[in-house]
DNA sequence: TCGAAATGCTTGCAATCGAACGAAAAAACG
DNA sequence: CGTTTTTTCGTTCGATTGCAAGCATTTCGA
């Protein structure tokens, strides 16, 4: 093993679990701490990670947009899950938009079984991901680039956003709450998923259960203005007796 | 066994298989260690490998996804020497547009010095090469992309590049001709070039010496519609009289 | 709340192994 | 046969890693 590719795979890991541990680093790879704590050291330098007691978190811990992920620790098996079952929701042929979370990237992941799917997106790293899939249609909007997320926001990016009509729209959040709706940390983030919403004939919305109940900063839109909730565990009563009332289909593992 | 022939199984091992290692490839040719680093050296060199220790992997070993347009090994040499010669053409602040060329993305790692630039491009290679970069503002045109350039292009593109007006675009051709002028190899890229020419106040054509009395498919302007050609070498005295009678500047190493 | 005990972090050192350099030998080429 | 390219060899230089000692942080019980 090359010691550039631990730190390499080390820094996949890190960006899609947010967080590594020493201790479990050094016993996957078979060497010391010091080494693991040496290469941290290194994508530190980098700008790849923030170490911790005990570990290392992605990124810079300053910027508010991901301090808010780091809290929630995203779960990749969480992803997946909602990326299998948002997945069994789109059809060959469907016209899509996906936003620039992280929870769309795995879902474009998922997706690459499908046939002829046209992809309109304002992720960079969904347009590479998806660049060498057979038969797909990708489309970026413009729009300036943030480039902690690699995402292209601003009026360019809405604009190109209502240009088209695609079938269905597929965006996370950062909060859903009874009393505010959807929510979300910025203007411009909260912006073009209006904007997809409303380009759309359906909507779903993909979020991991520890979004339920909690409200971001700014609103995007309310709860009855989506189709479809994927989520990868089953809500409380409460909050499946709320989504039948706003007509909103619900859909996690195990549902009918 | 020539040594250009290991050389190219080696970069298809690389390619195939993402990484190397020096004491494999010494045993598999029963050749020394020595000579594989020079092998790799080499393909260094043209781009397709990064030296580590004990080996080499594909690509650049910090950014994650791979380079398409790097595997174009053409005139690595020339495009770096381009790249410095139109570095000092560009000014802190100034507002640029970048075409989705391989001499661009050149071009582009060779700004990054600079302060405060702005740049707009339909290159996905040139968008995360210069994410990072502090200071800088980036934009994408939105468009259909094309895999194998990991290029924005159509209609889309083009309206956004109308849009906008800046000091100075960075493009490339395929050919340049006295007779037939700039020329490019498909439709959609010659209208986007096309576009970028006009939305700026000056135009930086980059080309190596090889593109030189050649023509291609497709015209984008006239030779007068530039401002500046910039090229590794010194051009014939046939072509420094044609550059003047245009009112074209040409720049090349070791020009005043 | 305070103060150990436990755990994790940093630093210096040494051993190992790959990399870089130069010179000489070998091979390829005209 | 002379020249150029390629390869090898030996030495020196630099990178990586593990170990151990000392310091800092966290945790937990009193």
């Amino acid at each position: 093993m090359l010691a550039i590719e631990r730190k390499n795979e080390i820094m996949n890991k890190l960006k899609t679990e947010q967080r590594v541990l020493v201790a479990e680093l050094a016993k996957h790879y078979g060497v010391t701490e010091e080494t693991i704590r040496r290469d941290l050291d290194k994508l530190e330098k980098e700008g790849c990670a923030t170490k911790t007691y005990g570990g290392a978190i992605w990124g810079n811990s300053t910027k508010t947009d991901l301090s808010y992920t780091i809290r929630n620790k995203t779960n990749v098996d969480a992803k997946h899950t909602i990326g299998d079952l948002v997945s069994s929701l789109i059809s060959d042929g469907d016209h899509i938009m996906l936003d620039d979370s992280s929870t769309s990237l795995y879902i474009a992941k998922h997706l690459k079984e499908k046939h002829k799917i046209t992809v309109i997106t304002n992720s960079i790293e969904i347009i590479t991901e998806l660049a060498d899939v057979e038969g797909w249609t990708i489309m970026s909007t413009g729009g300036r680039l943030k480039p902690e997320s690699l995402a292209l926001v601003g009026a360019q990016a809405q604009a190109m956003i209502r240009k088209y009509h695609v079938d269905k729209a597929i965006i996370s959040c950062k909060g859903l709450s009874a009393d505010f709706g959807i929510t979300d940390s910025s203007e411009y983030h909260s912006l073009l998923k209006q904007a997809m919403i409303h380009s759309a004939g359906q909507t779903i919305l993909a979020l991991d259960s520890s979004k339920l109940d909690k409200a971001s900063f700014v609103k995007i839109e309310n709860l009855d203005s989506i189709t479809t909730v994927v989520t990868e565990q089953i809500p409380s009563d409460a909050w499946l007796a709320h989504f039948e009332e706003m007509n909103v289909k619900c859909i996690y593992p195990g549902a009918k």
